[in-house]
RNA sequence: CGGGGCGUAGCUCAGUCUGGUUAGAGCGCCUGGUUUGGGACCAGGAGGUCGCAAGUUCGAAUCUUGUCGCCCCGACCA
């Protein structure tokens, strides 16, 4: 391909709107361009890359057994009634509007495929003879998402890999969760990511029923949890940490003290004297009312974390069997018989529910709130003043991890927290939404069982974005062989010579015959002006044909990722050049 | 959805506070010439309903109101 030929809008200075490095890069190599907030149009060179990505992801799921189909993005909204997720979706559910009754107001964008894919299920999967059965689809996603950012790492409109699995019982499920998981290992390798595996939010089955495949950036929005010594590896969504030792400082009396104003943890800090560890942060949670329900109020939840932790709702949630909320005014007043910021443990009214955080159980001589307006209590002691046992009180994991928690496998390595893009994530689903929609098979003793189900995704525009992340330098992009757009660059920096465009020409042909994907850059610019353009646009493998060196009969090779420059003539290093990208095609 | 910022040429921006010729610069683009190994130079040129709408005014890129869009922080993220 000659880059004349070709449309490759690239840029020197950097756009505005973009502020993380693969953003920028993918602006200025000419890869993409934005045409709504989370909307992007893949330029000729990035769409070569992306179609690299789709077909290694598709080399692999076929290797793995999975096959290929193809589903509407357009879903009837009464499929996403049947499993309850146009409430739970909420705005992150783009759906079409028209007039009452008409077809539009019934139709969706699918923001993914369980719905769809569990249709075909149920009208097709009817037989234990024909299961595991693994199916999958490239297919473009849509969703509502509140804020896109960081270029094309969270969009509202996004390619995707997605993948079901559906089984007769939780030994097949968890053979085909493993497949999928070693297909994804190669799936990243081959893409040339630095990628790890980390343990995800598991949903209805729990246990090890799912995992996130993690590229370390800054520009993630993910913070995964790691030890220093590798042996645990989670998405602080879920990650736990080895128990604190308890704190075995005498007990004190408890204290009242003033402390008129001071809501913060950090204020009363300051006022006391005190640091956060040493104080007990008091949060009121309550289960949210559904309206037209019958049913009497839950009592609200208390929960207790250490002032310098912070409450992982997640856990939280699982803890108390649904979701809850915080508190309004009321509830906390009604129950403390103080201002919003003054709760404690030691002196509540009415009835609640108890979860403490296992890191307050070992302290003493704690700081907190004293249920009375402008007031603190000093000394407090779990067990003594509030307890840590009884039918209404549970001591657990509530909180998200900080950096430097050991580890919880109880090798002692310290915690590090790392930001991170989600690039795939794997998950057992089991029933969920086979039994939503009634999707059945029979099995060998002649009666109807749920399919047992995974899914699997891959963000494919996020693993050309995570790539960039991992892959560049000051000058621009290095992209891996494998997803490269163009394998080899051929520069011709006297394109009026017709010696250099006769040498350039042929090594082009040459390549191009062996089956090497290669650019030739062909235009009529200044040298600096193109190895510029060569290293914005990261192609591998750079053959340089000039005047001079052409002179003495040499070429020049050079790699994207080295300084070294080899000087060979023009069929050596047509060789070299086509032996150096087979070997890294991998 | 809360907080902040920004909409002027394909891109990066000045001009707006303090209303007043024909709205500017650099990059990019076109023509000609000189250059030619790490984003050259000279000359000439094309390109803009100043996001949109209403209002104030003799006069609006500039003031007022409304509206739409985009970015950042936060919330949210099956």
């Amino acid at each position: 391909m000659k880059w004349s030929a070709f449309l490759i809008p690239t840029t020197k200075e950097v756009p505005k709107d973009a502020t993380v490095p693969s953003h920028q890069l993918m602006i200025r190599a000419g890869l993409i361009r934005q045409l709504a907030a989370g909307v992007y149009s893949y330029l000729p060179l990035g769409y070569r890359t992306l179609r690299k990505v789709e077909q290694i992801v598709r080399e692999e799921m076929n290797r793995a057994g999975a096959i290929e189909l193809h589903m509407p993005v357009m879903h009837p909204l009464e499929l996403w009634q049947q499993t309850g997720r146009v409430a739970a979706m909420g705005d992150v559910l783009l759906r079409l509007h028209g007039p009452e009754g008409d077809w539009r107001s019934q139709t969706v964008l699918g923001p993914t495929h369980e719905e769809p894919i569990t249709e075909i299920a149920r009208a097709y999967l009817n037989s234990y003879k024909l299961l595991p059965v693994n199916l999958y689809q490239i297919q473009v996603k849509f969703r509502g998402e509140a804020r896109p950012k960081s270029g094309v790492l969270r969009t509202r409109e996004f390619l995707m890999k997605d993948a079901y699995s559906f089984h007769r019982d939780k030994e097949s499920l968890d053979e085909g969760y493993q497949k999928m998981y070693d297909a994804y290992c190669r799936i990243f390798s081959r893409c040339g990511l630095p990628y790890i595996a980390v343990e995800a939010e598991s949903g209805p089955i729990g246990g090890d029923a799912s995992h996130e495949f993690m590229v370390l950036t800054e520009a993630g929005e993910d913070v995964v949890a790691i030890t220093e010594n590798g042996d645990y590896a989670a998405n602080t969504e879920r990650a736990g940490c080895a128990p604190l030792p308890q704190d075995n400082t005498p007990m004190g009396a408890v204290a009242e003290v003033h402390t008129p104003r001071q809501r913060t943890i950090d204020e009363v800090c300051a006022f006391l004297k005190t640091k956060p560890s040493q104080m007990i942060k008091t949060l009121v949670y309550s289960h949210p009312v559904l309206k037209d329900s019958k049913k009497p109020p839950m009592p609200p939840v208390v929960v207790l974390v250490r002032g310098d932790h912070e409450v992982n709702e997640n856990k939280l949630n699982r803890i108390a069997g649904g979701k809850l909320e915080l508190a309004n005014e009321a509830t906390i007043t009604a129950l403390t018989g103080a201002a919003v910021g003054f709760a404690g443990p030691h002196a509540l009214k009415g009835t609640h529910r108890l979860i403490i955080d296992q890191a307050v159980a070992t302290m003493r001589n704690a700081a907190t709130g004293a249920c009375k307006t402008d007031y603190h209590v000093t000394g407090i002691n779990p067990g003594r003043d509030f307890p840590l046992t009884g039918e209404h009180v549970t001591v657990t994991d509530v909180r998200n991890v900080t950096d430097g928690d050991l580890s919880p496998t109880g090798s002692g390595s310290p915690i590090r927290l790392k930001k991170a893009i989600e690039i795939g994530h794997v998950f057992k689903l089991g029933t969920k939404y086979s039994d939503a929609l009634k999707a059945t098979f029979l099995d060998n003793d002649g009666k109807p069982k749920s399919l047992i189900m995974g899914c699997y995704g891959i963000g494919l525009n996020r693993i050309m974005a995570a790539a960039i992340e991992s892959h560049h330098d000051e000058g621009g992009i290095l992209w891996p062989m494998s997803i490269a757009p163009f394998e080899v660059l051929i520069v011709a920096l006297d394109p009026r010579e017709t010696a250099v465009m006769d040498v350039a020409q042929k090594l082009h042909d040459d390549l191009e015959a062996a089956g090497v994907d290669v650019l030739f850059d062909d235009r009529d610019e200044r040298a600096g002006f193109k190895f510029k353009d060569a290293d914005l646009i990261g192609v591998p493998l750079r053959i340089t044909v000039g005047r001079k060196s052409l002179a003495d009969g040499f070429v020049e090779l050079k790699r994207r990722d080295s300084q070294d420059v080899q000087k060979l003539d023009p069929a050596e290093a047509s060789r070299a050049a086509f032996e150096f990208v087979s070997q890294s095609r991998k």
